[in-house]
DNA sequence: TCTGGGGTCCTAGGACCC
DNA sequence: TCTGGGGTCCTAGGACCC
């Protein structure tokens, strides 16, 4: 009996949320958005009560970061600009994003999950994947079940990160990273789902399109077009359409995708391959008339990617900017030099050059400076 | 009430080299 | 004076993800 190939998908349930809630356990079960700048921390009382902002006449141009499932329905959803939320839910309590706190349990539970199962890759600060195949316990059949073993291995996983958190997640396992991740939002928040290969037509086919990572807005739509909307809709189709029309290599791997092959090892180490800082202004700005102010924000950007750098023990080569326009569209440039850099003073020089190269004409909605090309030192 | 910030990967053309 | 075939690097944009 050779082993099964078990890969779990672990996705924190509405992380940043929740992670507040730790903190203000009253809001339990409110409609509370994450979102903004600053200006709207929490407020103690003297009667030792804290007062919170509302979305109510939110001004600005914040979008929600995470909202609590309380929130969501409202129809409020992360990415949804603030102002339109206020909308929807002007009650809805609104909270300023906190980094370093979610940094902090990010580091909690993948640490916890690492003591039960070590081959872990990282995919942001709320989600994981991790190899089950080797852990013990997880090849093991339970009765007439082969599926058993895996899942309480699962569990147990998901036991440790609540002990370790206090927070729940969500896990999806399968033999491979695509359906496990399709899996983990099937029964979302502080939800366990096992898939087999077996079980791709009855549990995976009748889904979107659009649940496949990888699927985005930009080929959901073109599928829609074409009247593909499920997977099984998907896998219906023949190779040879789906690379006639989204070329090569997309079109061989949404053919795969549907049919739920997906080798891809799980890669417990990876380098950074960028650096970046970018920021949106309050209103927009005018190259010539708000000249001052944006070079003082293109310089602490630049700063920032220098301390981001040194900090990680970083060098970039390849130095770029990023401008987005008033009609929202967006420009890059990008300068390689002849040896990586990591000083404020150089970083800013070489953007400064990127930006002579933009016709700005149109005022400014965002700024970015970018480090490339890394280096470790 | 339009649309944040930090990333990765892919494509495609041109330069340049052998 | 009609011209190959790779390979790599650089740049810009775009799709997608968390």
């Amino acid at each position: 009996m050779t082993a099964r190939r078990w890969i779990a998908h672990l996705d924190m349930d509405a992380f940043y949320a929740s992670v507040e809630l730790l903190r203000y356990p009253e809001l339990t079960g409110q409609a509370v958005v994450i979102g903004g700048g600053r200006r709207h921390q929490p407020v103690l009382q003297a009667d030792g009560t804290r007062r919170f902002a509302t979305l109510a006449g939110y001004a600005g141009r914040g979008v929600i970061t995470t909202a609590t499932y309380a929130a969501r329905d409202f129809g409020v959803h992360s990415g949804m600009g603030l102002m339109k939320a206020a909308a929807l839910a002007p009650q809805a309590v609104l909270l300023p994003v906190d980094f370093e706190q979610y940094r902090r349990y990010s580091r909690l539970f993948k640490t916890a999950v690492a003591e039960v199962a070590p081959q872990i890759e990282d995919r942001g600060i709320d989600e994981i994947y991790i190899d089950l195949s080797d852990v013990p316990g997880a090849q093991d059949s339970l009765g007439h079940d082969a599926t058993g073993g895996v899942r309480a291995v699962a569990q147990e996983i998901r036991n440790t990160v609540r002990r370790a958190t206090g927070l729940s997640c969500s896990v999806g396992v399968s033999p491979n990273k695509l359906l496990s991740k399709i899996a983990s939002e099937l029964d979302k928040p502080d939800g366990l789902t096992v898939i087999t290969q077996a079980e791709l037509p009855t549990r995976i086919w009748p889904l979107p399109v659009r649940r496949i990572n990888g699927i985005g807005p930009k080929a959901g739509a073109r599928l829609a077009d074409m009247g593909i909307r499920t997977i099984g809709n998907l896998a219906a189709k023949e190779r040879a359409f789906l690379i006639e029309h989204f070329g090569r290599s997309y079109g061989r791997w949404l053919h795969d995708a549907a049919h739920g092959i997906d080798d891809r090892l799980i890669s417990t180490r990876s380098d950074p391959v960028s650096m970046s800082r970018e920021t949106t202004f309050d209103r927009d700005l005018h190259a010539v008339r708000d000249r001052a102010e944006l070079s003082t924000i293109f310089t602490e950007l630049a700063t920032q990617v220098a301390t981001d750098l040194q900090r990680k023990g970083y060098a970039g080569r390849t130095i770029g900017i990023k401008l987005r326009f008033e009609d929202f569209k967006t420009v890059t440039r990008d300068l390689t030099l002849p040896a990586p850099v990591v000083d404020a003073a150089a970083i800013r020089h070489a953007a400064g050059q990127c930006l002579r190269r933009v016709d700005l004409a149109r005022r400014i909605r965002l700024l970015g400076v970018r480090a490339g090309g890394l280096v470790k030192l």
